[in-house]
DNA sequence: AATCAATTGATAAATATTTGACATAATATT
DNA sequence: AATATTATGTCAAATATTTATCAATTGATT
């Protein structure tokens, strides 16, 4: 899996894109693709989508173009998606309680063991067949469950405080964060802020014109 | 508002952004900032905030910096959030109601006037202060209460059908789409396909190395 | 079996984006 | 009031990204 170059940022952030794109044409029964047709489907031109999979290797044939579900298993173990991973979810309020019932996540290979809250009301409660723990007992059951990734969905103020916490326990190799605030992490944890209301502003932008 | 010649894309989705650390700055009760101060904070170089702010304007003073709240309110001028906008939401699910519930939306001139859905188990509650109406009715209740943007949280398989009949309906200017496809809409009205599971999966790639 | 058409992977060219440099103007200092 | 410092806006240079081109190879056709 060693990369001889770095791949940009701009191209792995198209990745699940093609995953998404290739899962579609397999559902449709879709068995081979050229770098044209998908091109067509997806908005990207030809030449793009060659480079973007020849930054990985090489997956298509010549005068074939490219097997679907192949591809879309290669884009899937480029993504990390062939190990799975086990999560817990950071705030039991809304979100965390929309995150915990997308069971697309499930499908993608997303584990998800436990959820965390301080408030009393819903620590002991179930959602979907996920428990709500104690956040004071989270650095234990990360130790203890082999959890990999955390998906914070606290509010903004307790954002940064939670983080640390997770990170002070070890184990934990990312943080998914959804509060409205950007989080920092140790070297060697992996951050994504999400801020769900930028794409909303870049879409009042485009309403202007 | 009319620009002289486009802005590029990468440089509109960085805006929000900086929208929101000038809020952070004002909020701390900071009045002026360089170029280079406000560059180590969100991580950027002071060259790039130079251009991507003289893409709309010179906001600036030398020798001065910056006037935080100045700026700020300029930004939010470009990003269109000094008008207000009316929004509905389709699909009271989960996502629907965690994004119902989430009040920082109203704060930034988002104001949510009416749920829709099509379970009539839901249909005639409340959620926060929102009723929660028969999707059939979705075409007049758009018409008749100057509705600007649509937020659709339906599954995948309804997705392009309701953004469809959405557009219909005229009026409509936007869709913030959270439906686990992308859906087209016609020329002129504006779609951002929201795919929150892209950014995990872009996570797990950075977690290989 | 030879030819034609399709399509990749690689390289080069064209564009776009980011960074650096600096003249100029405002503020702060002496 | 003169001088030093700060920091913008702009232009140019350096990087990065995307697109076009094409030789090479496969599969289909005759």
């Amino acid at each position: 899996m060693e990369k001889k170059y770095k791949v940009s940022m701009v191209a792995i952030r198209r990745l699940p894109k093609y995953y998404r794109y290739l899962k579609d044409l397999m559902d449709k029964g879709i068995e081979k693709i050229s770098s044209k047709e998908l091109g067509d489907i997806m908005g990207f031109t030809a030449s793009q989508i060659r480079q973007d999979l020849n930054n990985f290797g090489g997956f298509g044939q010549q005068g074939y173009g490219y097997n679907v579900s192949e591809l879309h298993d290669e884009v899937g173990k480029i993504l990390g998606l062939n190990k799975g991973y086990n999560i817990v979810i950071i705030g039991a309020g809304n979100l965390g309680q929309a995150l915990v019932n997308y069971t697309n996540f499930e499908k993608t290979g997303f584990n998800c063991k436990a959820m965390f809250d301080i408030n009393p009301r819903l620590i002991g409660m179930m959602m979907r067949d996920i428990k709500i723990y104690d956040f004071d007992g989270v650095e234990e059951y990360i130790e203890n469950n082999d959890i990999d990734i955390a998906f914070v969905c606290t509010n903004k103020e307790s954002a940064q405080d939670v983080a640390s916490r997770l990170c002070r326990a070890g184990r934990i190799r990312a943080i998914w964060n959804f509060a409205p605030t950007d989080i920092t992490t140790p070297e060697g944890i992996i951050v994504e802020n999400v801020h769900l209301i930028d794409s909303l502003l870049t879409l009042t932008y485009r309403i202007k014109d």
